[in-house]
DNA sequence: ATCCAGGATGTAT
DNA sequence: ATACATCATGGA
């Protein structure tokens, strides 16, 4: 095992480990301690999370100003990948429109950042996530690794990855729904076949944001909010805005100029105020709105 | 018991 | 294009 730290100065803009990883972006870190999603915890808390990524270990928490990590390789490049390390937050809160809502969410969670998770486990997850809670979307992840994910056995204990889009492809609907996947089940089913025959291919897709979600949403179980995430979570489309019940409360409440009527019209009026990183603002008041509660 | 949770799909208009 | 019922599961 390799080990390192990196100074949270080096990293622009600030960090935050626990907001970062419990704000519901990303299903693939679990914390040592097993207690999955702390919504009552003040941040700023020295929990270890772990995950396996490319076939890669990696353990990481943050103490004393730096983001300490152990892993079975350099996990510096990986960490930098997947938790965005090298966006400036202050470039992207200045380049954001003031606002009470988001200035107060950018204030108190100040250091969050999007995640860049892998493309298949972001999809399936977020498939998983129509009408279901948060905490359960995390179980639901964790149940597929369990069964379905290679093994990885790091200091004599056993660690899953999450399973291909082949694995899942050739799973059973019925296998899939005793995991309590509910009607989700042949959604992830049949989307993991359509990626393993290479009916989409993710890096192919369209510079251009709303082309690009158009066209994840040839995907079963994906429709314009399911592609938003996905497109922002593990592809980098800052811009996009995943219009979820919290957003459109919040919409409701603070932007109802916004409210074009349709997912289309709505998101764009949301990015016309908000900007190239509206997507940065939606998960800070995502997270704001959903803790705070 | 009834409602709701990071929605999508099939069908009817 | 838009409106509606339907889809599992578990917690409040």
């Amino acid at each position: 095992m390799e080990r390192g730290a990196i100074p949270i100065e080096s990293i622009p803009g600030g960090f935050d480990l626990q907001s970062t990883l419990e704000s519901g972006q990303t299903y693939r870190w679990d914390r040592d301690d097993g207690h999955i999603y702390d919504r009552t915890g003040a941040y700023g808390g020295t929990a270890w999370y772990h995950t396996v990524v490319d076939d890669e270990f990696i353990r990481a928490r943050q103490v004393d100003a730096h983001l300490e990590w152990t892993a079975t390789t350099d996990a510096v490049p990986l960490l930098t990948r997947l938790l965005r390390l090298n966006d400036d937050l202050d470039a992207i809160v200045d380049a954001t429109p003031a606002d009470p809502l988001i200035d107060e969410a950018y204030e108190t969670y100040r250091g969050m950042r999007i995640v860049r998770d892998p493309f298949f486990p972001c999809l399936v997850s977020f498939i998983c996530s129509a009408q279901m809670r948060v905490e359960r979307i995390y179980e639901m992840q964790h149940t597929l690794a369990r069964e379905y994910g290679r093994e990885h056995t790091v200091d004599g204990r056993t660690y899953h990855a999450f399973p291909e889009p082949a694995d899942l492809a050739t799973v059973s609907e019925a296998a899939l729904r005793d995991l309590k996947l509910g009607y989700r089940a042949p959604y992830v089913k049949a989307s993991a076949a359509m990626l393993a025959d290479g009916e989409l291919v993710p890096e192919d897709l369209p510079n251009d944001y709303e082309a690009a979600r158009e066209a994840l949403t040839v995907l079963v179980g994906v429709g314009d909010k399911v592609a938003d995430c996905v497109l922002l979570f593990s592809l980098g489309y800052l811009e996009a805005v995943p219009l979820d019940t919290w957003i459109q409360t919040a919409i409701d409440e603070y932007y109802p100029d916004c409210d074009r009527g349709s997912y289309a019209e709505t998101s764009r009026a949301i990015r016309e105020r908000f900007g190239p990183y509206a997507g940065y603002a939606q998960t800070y008041v995502f997270h704001h709105l959903r803790h705070s509660f």
